[in-house]
DNA sequence: ATAACTCGCTACCAAATGAGTAGCAAGGGG
DNA sequence: CCCCTTGCTACTCATTTGGTAGCGAGTTAT
């Protein structure tokens, strides 16, 4: 099973030099990587949960994704499932405000069209 | 060509609802699509120069990440090459967090290995 | 004890996406 | 006209994803 997982400071798919934030945006770069981190959010799931809040996310990408972001030290297993980490929940708590805006941004894109 | 862009308010990959949050996310869980926003946040570029801002990402790559964030909204070509459109500078400014706490994340990362 | 169920997860394969190289059409300069 | 840069498409091959099936472990119910 070959499982490249980007980590800050070394060469990592799309990015040579490792910045930190190439090495992010590689990680949450994938599908369903930001999803996961959001529905966790919430609190803690276990994975027949997480993947029923994740639309029915194929156990495959759900598994590989969870992997890759307890290596990288955003989610952790606990006794009620997967879990952010504190890390984890900064960066979730970063992502909050993009619930809203993302509904702004579906009201304009749609009234763009009626528009124009 | 085939091309499916997500779209908030119908189904999209990874997402049966189309709920906005997760259109956005299944538009950012995209290759370079996180990349090409935060460098255009530095203000516009040629479509070559992007490139090399983006660690030489490869054309075709680069090409439809562009149309993808140009139909959604967040791009556009004006007189000085692609640029963020006013919807996506906002976009840009909520991700700018990110860029001081990915340094700390990779610390703590390269800490814990150290550590532990 | 065992049958039935749930849970976390892996195996497997088909389909989609990505990377990488080559190169073309358009425009500008000399 | 020739040469250069720019934006982008074509093509090929590698990697990632999606989807289904199902296993081994633990739990409950009989």
């Amino acid at each position: 099973m070959m499982m490249k997982i980007p980590t800050p400071g070394k060469p990592v798919r799309g990015s040579k030099t490792g910045r930190p934030i190439m090495a992010l945006f590689d990680l949450l770069g994938r599908n369903w990587a930001l999803g996961v981190i959001w529905q966790l959010a919430d609190g803690p799931a276990t994975f027949r949960r997480l993947q029923e809040k994740c639309e029915l996310v194929s156990p495959t990408v759900l598994n590989r994704r969870l992997k890759e972001l307890a290596v990288s030290g955003l989610v952790e297993k606990g006794a009620e499932g997967y879990q952010l980490t504190a890390t984890g929940a900064e960066l979730a708590e970063m992502l909050k405000p993009l619930g809203a805006w993302s509904g702004q941004w579906a009201a304009d894109l749609a009234g763009d069209k009626a528009e124009g």
